[in-house]
DNA sequence: CCCGTTGGCGCA
DNA sequence: TGCGCCAACGGG
């Protein structure tokens, strides 16, 4: 059953010719008056060559992609169907069973229970259980989302501990129920193959986004049920620390663009600053640096890059059942003291950084519109305020990267790579195999070609092939 | 910190 | 039935 139904008995298509045709005669005349005055608005704002150059071609290749759209294995899709249904089967009934009021029983309009609805979950746990809340919603309820779950179980007491199993399933089900209704529902063609909507022009910092599924949101773990079609491979091509790159050298951050150009690891050299490493400490580890500490330094540094204090930024919290929690990614947790002083110690080192934002933000303010040297301008017209001011200094690496891949793309579609996924910084083509060692090369060789407005550097990137989107092995050429 | 999409819920 | 809120997922 498609979601988007043409209605034949609509008022409209039962009009008289006549009515069509002077509608339709006062429409297209209306839309054409519009040409000279768009242009002409385009040109005053400075981004007349940016929509003739990019923009245009790129809609041309966006529809391209668009229409080879991406096959899903019925078989792979199928079988998570089934895993995702037993799954909450088993967490839902840990769950009723362990309220003795019954109120979680009770059907809400869709489900047969109302363990989705996050007001009578938080009546459950923190009236039935009794558990302290430790985080409220906007709207000062008593959160129920994966933090403040994660929160309970570690200030577990042995008095507790009998509700273990409880917490843990609520924690898996939120999980399992987002993926069971939101990327499971897919709807393909008569080939096998899903053609997401792509919105080229939704974004505020001319990014795409895609709906109908939105596959840049896809999680990672159920990626495999899109395969490449036989005798083909999916090719993926993405920049390494793209808007990492591009404050460096945007700022002139001295420090960071050393790192770069040395074609060394910038989080790992990050996190030794971060923790007061030297090189020498990790170097005789056997394993270089642990992960999870690298991990930490990657998305702090996003954070306090991008304008975010330490005192309100969180980590995020991985599924702790038994489970999944052998699987999940091992994380590190600083106290605030500890991560105050590696941020003022990152900001020290970098100080290029904040002056350089500061600038930006300036300009913006006085300006209204920020004009990235990667050849287009966004208007701004918000009264300013501190989102406003974080947004700003957000801008110049999100809007730039965006910028640089819109023009990568126009210049792959006119070789014909056959790109059938965007992922802000990454291309996805699906190729013959007999093929693979030409477009990987001509794919990287145009996303790595000197960047104009960063002082022609090249970004450098990563090639990965794979038979599905989720396992996906480095392609040494 | 920034940028997005989406389904369910509960209320007007 | 329309809408704000909540919570999940991903990218940097």
């Amino acid at each position: 059953m498609s979601k988007w139904r043409v209605n034949t008995e609509h008022r409209f298509l039962n009009l008289s010719d006549i009515t069509l045709g002077t509608y339709n005669l006062h429409d297209s005349y209306n839309t054409a008056a519009l040409v000279g005055p768009l242009f002409r608005e385009l040109q005053d704002r400075g981004n007349l060559d940016y929509v003739l150059n990019i923009m245009e071609p790129l809609q041309r290749a966006v529809i391209n992609m668009q229409a080879r759209g991406m096959l899903r294995s019925r078989e792979a899709l199928e079988n998570y169907r089934k895993e995702v249904r037993d799954g909450l089967n088993q967490t839902d009934k840990v769950i009723l069973a362990a309220d003795p009021t019954g109120e979680l029983k009770k059907p809400t309009g869709k489900y047969p229970n109302g363990i989705g609805s996050s007001q009578r979950l938080g009546k459950f746990l923190f009236g039935t259980l009794e558990f302290k809340s430790t985080k409220t919603t906007d709207k000062g309820l008593d959160s129920t989302d994966q933090e403040a779950l994660g929160r309970i179980l570690k200030g577990f007491r042995k008095k507790d501990e009998p509700h273990r199993q409880v917490l843990e399933s609520i924690f898996h089900r939120s999980r399992l129920r987002t993926i069971q209704q939101r990327y499971l529902n897919l709807e393909a063609g008569s080939d096998g193959r899903v053609r997401a909507q792509v919105k080229m022009y939704g974004t505020k910092t001319m990014r795409f986004a895609y709906a109908d599924p939105p596959l840049q949101q896809f999680p990672l773990e159920l990626r495999h049920i899109f395969i490449s079609r036989p005798g083909y491979l999916f090719l993926q091509v993405d920049y390494s620390q793209l808007e990492a790159r591009i404050l460096a050298y945007l700022s002139g951050d001295l420090p960071s663009i050393t790192t770069f150009l040395e074609n060394k690891d910038v989080h790992q050299e990050n996190a030794c600053d971060l923790f007061n490493y030297s090189q020498e400490d990790w170097e005789q580890l056997d394993s270089g640096l642990p992960k999870p500490t690298r991990n930490f330094a990657k998305s702090f540094l996003y954070g306090i890059s991008y304008g975010g204090e330490v005192e309100t930024m969180k980590t995020k919290t991985f599924c702790p059942c038994p489970k999944c929690a052998p699987h999940m990614p091992p994380t590190l947790k600083l106290k605030k003291t500890e991560m105050k002083e590696a941020s003022d110690r990152w900001h020290r080192k970098h100080f290029r950084v904040r002056d350089w934002q500061a600038e930006i933000a300036e300009g913006v303010r006085k300006k209204h519109y920020y004009q990235s040297p990667m050849g287009c301008r966004r208007w701004i017209a918000k009264p300013w305020g501190p989102d406003l001011d974080r947004e700003v200094k957000n801008l110049p690496m999100q809007f730039g990267g965006a910028l640089i891949m819109n023009q990568r793309q126009v210049e792959l579609d006119r070789m014909e790579a056959p790109i059938v996924l965007q992922m802000h910084d990454s291309f996805l083509l699906e190729v013959p195999e007999d093929q693979i060692d030409h477009w990987a090369s001509e794919v990287k060789g145009v996303m790595e070609q000197p960047v104009q407005g960063l002082g022609d550097v090249s970004l450098p990137c990563d090639v990965e092939v794979g038979l599905n989107w989720r396992d996906m092995k480095p392609w040494m050429g």
